[in-house]
DNA sequence: ACCTTACTTAACCAACTAGTTAATTAACTT
DNA sequence: AAGTTAATTAACTAGTTGGTTAAGTAAGGT
């Protein structure tokens, strides 16, 4: 499929692009500092092929600084994503509203009672 | 790839799917009520198979009634994705804060103050 | 028992993806 | 001018995806 929300969504479909991606929500980098801690795994052929699956994703701007490519990350491609996950995000916080009333309810004596679902962080902590 | 995330993401990378996902957030439906929108698009079991899909996923579980399949949407099957957005998000938000900062200054008698950047809700209104 | 409804599984296919190596482009260095 | 660094493009390949039709399974209806 060619629209736009499938091409972003596809585009994080693969652990190398999310750390990609999370390598540039630390700063701007060329393309040979992003390539370095895959090189092992894959070609810099393969590297620039996954910017380009990020660039056209809108979530990378490349730069050219004399033979050098910097690579920034553009927040603002991750809009229409975001926008499609607000129904499903909420959905997911009420259904775990409703557990934390059930167990409350169950176990009588409330446990950890503010707080409620503490935001577990950073997924994706492996990209094997 | 076959690390989770990557299940998930791709899930979602494609309009079929997306709709489906809508369907199921008004609530449980059988696989040929679900079916019914896209049988002009495509046959049964390509049905079948995107639905195994969001199951793989996580975002749905069915259960059996007779002959028929109920499916559900599994809001917990997005925590992962959410976890992993979160960052990107925020970056976003910070991102046309900026815009709105800047923007201040230069028409120098603020626009629109309050309300920041007022969520344009519902991404994917085509699914083409 | 047999038919129908509701799905799933199997076998196949075209298009796309993620990688490869080799060649090319483009800018700086000496 | 010749060489080096930085990255891209081209051509190819194996494996995956999204669809197809045809056959199979399993439960309820008559």
């Amino acid at each position: 499929m060619t629209d736009q929300l499938s091409v972003q969504f596809a585009a994080l479909a693969d652990p190398t692009r999310r750390a990609m991606l999370r390598r540039l929500a630390e700063g701007q980098a060329s393309v040979s500092e992003i390539a370095k801690p895959f090189l092992e795994e894959m070609s810099l052929p393969a590297v620039t092929k996954h910017l380009k699956v990020l660039e056209r994703a809108g979530m990378l701007t490349k730069t050219q600084d004399a033979q050098r490519r910097l690579c920034q990350l553009e927040p603002s491609g991750f809009k229409e994503i975001v926008d499609f996950l607000e129904l499903y995000r909420h959905m997911m916080e009420e259904s775990l509203d409703r557990l934390d009333a059930y167990l409350k309810s169950v176990t009588s004596k409330r446990s950890a009672k503010k707080d409620k679902h503490q935001k577990g962080k950073q997924a994706d902590g492996c990209q094997k």
